[in-house]
DNA sequence: ATTAATTAGTGTCAAAAAAACACTTATTAA
DNA sequence: TTAATAAGTGTTTTTTTGACACTAATTAAT
């Protein structure tokens, strides 16, 4: 069946990774373009990375593969969310090409198990990849149709984070090491899709008590610099199983 | 690879079904016994419900013919909550037998999707099941060693059926279609495993708008007569996607 | 040097939700 | 008639949430 031994061609791993910077929450795409031999011109396509998972590793390993290899980012936050079996969820003619290229087995049904990663933007460098492949931050707004029930996976993602978020305090894994208030709160309002009270917003994230205020402030701004926080995160991963 | 082309020997699904009975939480697993031809004794082996995929199949409509073979009930509440693939998770040799009695290819590296159910346990009328396999309800508490990593997937159910019940009115699909308040508190604190306010617990319930009083009471108690409820499934159903 | 522009930072009151708490009522069994 | 049992009921306190407007610190422009 597989010409690889090592990988199993029934189950992947696809990472909806999401990223915040400019103000714009972001998810990260592979865009891939594949020659069209009606059009002569290249055919530009999008999916989510994603990747068959090997016969030694386990899921969790396998999307960690993937995200490093993309990013060059270790010990991120990474968590399973969905798995996805339509049998015909790779079979769009549209994906044909795609899969042709990237599979060994294109006509495997394959399901996949769906992980969602927060990342700081600005933290990943975004390995060139190999030939016609790359990787690019779309705005969420932005995410044009994707590969097979890719555009699926991610409003799925999407849904679960907005619940996330709400329960625990994951927000800063899409931050900078070091933030303030305002940027923090930016976030959650562009997650949550409305806006917060900021002295609400404030209290309610000082009282949890998973931030650190820092003696550290903005430089260089044309009006009052704030101050920077950082998360607890120590604090986080006791609490977590309580 | 597979002897029978439409079953895909590398994805099954697992079902962890709930039910309440008798003021206790139990879990339906299998129980098989197997020769063991050292001893000349049957082993008995626990597992939780479950099968591989077929071709043609969604993962939910593989998770419901497993349920519905088992209980013999339809549209029961059922939900996906996380993959379980660690590539040794089925090869601990005490699951060896077993694996031979049930699969074709025993070899196989097979990832599982594993599924929340809950049901009324009095009315699900278990299938007499094959030879030597037998369908039976066990307190949560005295779960034993079961196959594979089935113990690890039903500590994960447990801890997400608690979460759940804390958001979303789930309690409901394990008691019967009229119940009595005392009922579904007992149903909450045996989840929750901790006690709940009795005056709390019923305004809250109240409030909460899920339920329908109903006029019938109880028959027959030495005490008070209870009042019956039933769960307003309508409301539940447009409100979840809010 | 002064002023304008900009974003940071702060406290109180009201409303809603959650938690604590004990007695009366309806039924059957003795 | 009494005892036993589980059902049913309100009020007060505490905690959490939501609404709301001004002062402070900095740079840029004049």
């Amino acid at each position: 069946m597989s010409l690889n031994p090592s990988i199993n061609p029934h189950v992947s791993t696809d990472c909806v990774i999401f990223g915040f910077s400019q103000d714009t929450l972001r998810l990260l795409l592979i865009r891939r373009s594949i020659p069209n031999r009606l059009t002569d011109v290249n055919d530009i396509h999008y999916a989510l990375p994603g990747d068959l998972v090997r016969d030694d590793e386990d899921l969790d390993k396998a999307a960690n593969r993937v995200l490093s290899e993309l990013t060059g980012l270790k010990g991120i936050y990474l968590e399973q969310f969905h798995s996805f079996g339509d049998p015909l969820r790779v079979t769009k003619p549209k994906d044909r090409s795609w899969l042709e290229s990237v599979r060994q087995d294109p006509d495997a049904r394959v399901i996949t198990v769906a992980y969602m990663a927060l990342i700081d933007a600005n933290k990943a460098v975004l390995q060139p990849g190999s030939f016609s492949k790359e990787a690019v931050w779309l705005p969420i707004s932005e995410v044009p149709e994707l590969a097979f029930d890719h555009n699926e996976i991610f409003e799925n993602a999407l849904k679960a984070l907005k619940e996330k978020v709400q329960i625990q305090p994951i927000g800063f894994e899409l931050l900078p090491e070091k933030f303030t208030m305002s940027q923090l709160q930016s976030l959650y309002e562009t997650i949550l899709e409305r806006d917060l009270d900021k002295r609400n917003f404030r209290r309610k994230m000082l009282n949890s008590g998973v931030l650190i205020p820092l003696s550290e402030k903005q430089l260089g701004v044309s009006n009052k610099p704030a101050r920077f926080y950082s998360f607890n995160r120590d604090l986080f991963e006791n609490s977590e199983n309580r």
